[in-house]
Order: C-alpha cells, then structure tokens, then sequence
DNA sequence: GCCTCAGCTTAACACTGTTAAGTGGTGGAG
DNA sequence: CTCCACCACTTAACAGTGTTAAGCTGAGGC
C-alpha cells in the first residue's frame, strides 16, 4: 500500500485514478457495454491484466465511478439543505438540481439510477445498497416530511416522497433515454414536473 | 415466402415465431445481455446459425418484441379510449392501465421504454421512430390536449404532456429497476403520482 | 434418375471478460 | 558488489460472445 503510493506518486499518477479517468471517460462517450477491458487497457497505455491488479473485475471498476456519482449528488443535496429555506423550496430547490445534473452528466446518471444492477452483480450494488446512495434518498424523504402535517402516518410520508422522486426521476430518465425526442422547452417541463409534484403534497 | 408457409406449416409451426417466443421468454427472464445466441438455439433444438436466417442480428429480433410491446400497449389504450368517458378520468386510466402492464411486464417494459436503443442500434429505432410506439404517445398527447383550456398553446400541450408521461414513466421505471426497495404500497404510489400529475393540469 | 434449391449445419473469425504463469527491473540485505 | 526478494507488469491462454462463409442434405419437379 505504502510502497505502492510512494513509487507511483515519484512517477506521476496512481495508476488506479488513471484507470478511473479514462473509464469514466469512455464509458460517458460510448456506453457500459460498448468499453471493453482490452480497449481501456490500450488507451492507458497497459495491457488489460494491468486493471485487473486494482479492479477485481469491469463491475467493480464501473461501482466505483457509482460510488462517485452518489457522492456528487448527495454534497449537492446537503448544500442546498445547509441554506435554509421553506421545507417546499428546498425540496424544489433538490429535485431540480437532481434534474440538472443528472442532464448534464447522464453517463453518470444512467449508472447510478437506470442499471438494475442486481441483475448482472449477484452481491446488490444499487443506490439502495450503497450507503452514499441511501443517505441521499433519505435526505429527500425527510425534506418530504417536513413538507407535510407533523402529524402525517410513515406510511405516507414513505409514499409521498417515492411519489416526488419518481416524478423527478422519470423526467430525468425519459430526457437521458431519448435525447433527440421533441420534449419541448426543457426548462418549462422540469419546471412543471417538479412543482405539480411537491404541490400536490397536501 | 408461400413455400416457406406450407413447408412449416405442415410441420408444426412456423420457425420465426419459435423463435420469437423462445426469444421472449428468455429475455424475460434473464435480460438481454444474459442470453446468447447459442444459448437461445439450443433451447429451441436448432443451431446458432439457423436464426439468422430469420433475423438479420441479436438486434433485429429484439426489435421485433419491442414491436410487440408497443402494439400491446397501443391496443389497451384504444380500449380505453373507446369507452367514453371524462377526458381526466380517460388519461388517469390510461397512465394507471400503462404503469400496470410495464409492473406485470416489467422486460417487456425495459425493451420498449428503457433502452436508448440509438445508442447500439444505429438506425434509430426507439419509440419515437417506431409508428405504433408514436400513435401511443399521440394518442396520451391528445387526451391530454382534451384536458386542458381549449385555447391552449401547442408547446403548453406538449409539455404538459409530457410532464404526465414523465410522471407515470419515472414510477414505472424506478419500480422495474429496483423492485427489491422498499416503496411503501404500490397501488397508492400508482394513485399519488397519476392523480398529483394529472390533477395539477389546468 | 438426376438436378435444383431451400433449410439447416459445420467451422471459423474476431471479439469479449478473465486468469495462471512468467518476466524484468528495482530496493534492500549480506 | 552480489544476490535475493518482491512487485509492477506482460504474455498467452480459456471459455464464451455475435456473426458469417461455405457446405451438407433431403425433398420436389422434370
């Protein structure tokens, strides 16, 4: 560990943030499937085996820029909670930003909330297995709650705030899948999604 | 083509719908990815070679059950549509009857609705290139239109469309892909989300 | 009986993720 | 200075993938 850090930090650049740039790189460009080991492997400049002395296989190494992508959301999410506002302008506030950078980064985005990745990774490494992932959605929820009567029950706070996610979540998702779709002004729509959403919270 | 008919017909049935249904089993249960070619000629008795003599790739014959998808789900929704009632009441049936069968589909769902399918396929072929995937969203579009004020903008229309599609997509989807989490009701998830998407429409 | 031809198969190509085994050079011990 | 150990890294291979060129086979028409 110690060894490792020290003779690659004399060169240039630990060889595993390296790996982590040019994956994140080509897999933003082309797409999980389209990025083979042995195609990242010559863009670094090493042979495929090289990877696999710091990533146990292509799903960890794509966990990783997952684990990524949570925490750029969740510190978006927490500043925004640190500026205090009304519960409903801040839950506004959250949705859209969660709507904007999943836009502007949707590689990111595809990865950490469109891959069902229990299907392909047996060991569960969704959001809601990942600690960063689960904090952020809980986060939501309790920015839900404060929108509501104090006295509502768990269960509808539970089902009022997966409600305003899916809604924030499917304009999202629908945007990154079809980008070329005639959706109209984007702007107006993230608008409209959002606020009949967290309005129709009673 | 005729001689194709009689040939097979005489037999049992006709190989390409074999290998179609096959095809839709399998993907249904182990996702796209999951099943090879090889795979899926072995388990109808014929070899590898034999189903592309029906389908160009893996690509075209995934299409083709997209087809499906979009006739099944254009079919419910004219059924809908061909009991009259209150243009909301006609909308919340058809988002609630949509999200109902991506739940009791859920592959079928993914093929039709989730996969940026430009991305591999590169003579586009979404929902939006596909004129059965196109009439239904039309036909939401102008039950949505029906809804609204009839001195209603096109682009007021269009995003309000929109804003209703995205709504019901995003349960959906987030449903699909992540069926294990804890969601709280889903028959009062389907009603919060249509009803706050479709109540918030002037 | 022979020819045609459709339906199907065999065998191969170029790729994929992954790993066992080996190389080469640098750092430290004697 | 020599030798050894170790570690970053590579080579070569395995088993699997989508795909295709070429060949087989057996039934129908002449």
């Amino acid at each position: 560990m110690t060894t490792q850090a020290t003779t690659l930090d004399s060169h240039q650049l630990p060889l595993k943030t390296l790996i982590l740039n040019a994956a994140r790189k080509l897999f933003a460009e082309h797409g999980y499937a389209q990025v083979s080991m042995r195609k990242l492997a010559t863009t670094i400049g090493y042979s495929p085996t090289t990877i696999y002395h710091h990533f146990k296989d292509k799903k960890e190494l794509f966990l990783c820029l997952t684990e990524e992508t949570y925490r750029d959301f969740l510190q978006a999410i927490n500043e925004i909670l640190s500026v205090s506002k009304s519960p409903k302008d801040a839950l506004k506030d959250i949705l859209y930003t969660f709507v904007t950078m999943g836009l502007e980064n949707p590689n990111a985005y595809r990865v950490g909330f469109m891959m069902e990745t229990d299907m392909w990774i047996k060991d569960g490494s969704n959001f809601e297995h990942n600690p960063l992932g689960k904090t952020m959605y809980d986060r939501i929820k309790s920015c839900v709650k404060k929108c509501m009567p104090p006295n509502s029950s768990d269960e509808d706070i539970l089902v009022t705030s997966n409600s305003v996610i899916a809604a924030a979540h499917g304009l999202t998702s629908l945007l990154v899948t079809y980008p070329n779709f005639e959706w109209g002004p984007v702007a107006k729509l993230k608008k409209q999604v959002i606020d009949s959403a967290v309005d129709a919270i009673v």
